[in-house]
DNA sequence: CTCGTGACGGCGA
DNA sequence: ATCGCCGCCACGA
């Protein structure tokens, strides 16, 4: 499905509809995208997409946060935190946990 | 039209 | 454990 739009607009529904205190990675939504290789391209959306996307919740495979953020990942940490995903040194606890899945 | 780059991921040395 | 390379798709100049 979505086969005709592009793996952008597919990476956006799918980072609109992570909900507030869960995570995802880049390679996930990649996946959920049908291009698991193509993670770069969900950072890149991240950055060039919308700014009301929960960008923050974007975290790497490891459950850390990301790591060319232009405001610091100490910013993406706090926004975290606010929503209740608690993180130690700019790596989120129970990450696997909170990994969001799409149903 | 072509070229380069990127909030990443996984594997090899 | 660290470091480096390639691959992937989309978009800007």
């Amino acid at each position: 499905m979505a086969d005709n739009l592009s793996l952008r607009q597919v990476v956006e529904a799918y980072m609109a509809r992570v909900p507030a205190g869960a995570v995802t990675t880049y390679g996930d939504l990649a996946a959920l995208a049908g291009q698991p290789t193509a993670a770069r391209l969900v950072g890149g959306i991240a950055h060039t997409g919308n700014e009301q996307l929960p960008w923050h919740r974007l975290v790497n495979s490891r459950g850390k946060l990301a790591a060319g953020y232009p405001g610091g990942r100490r910013t993406q940490q706090q926004l975290l935190e606010k929503e209740g995903v608690s993180c130690t040194d700019f790596l989120v606890d129970d990450f696997d946990l909170r990994r969001w899945r799409p149903r």
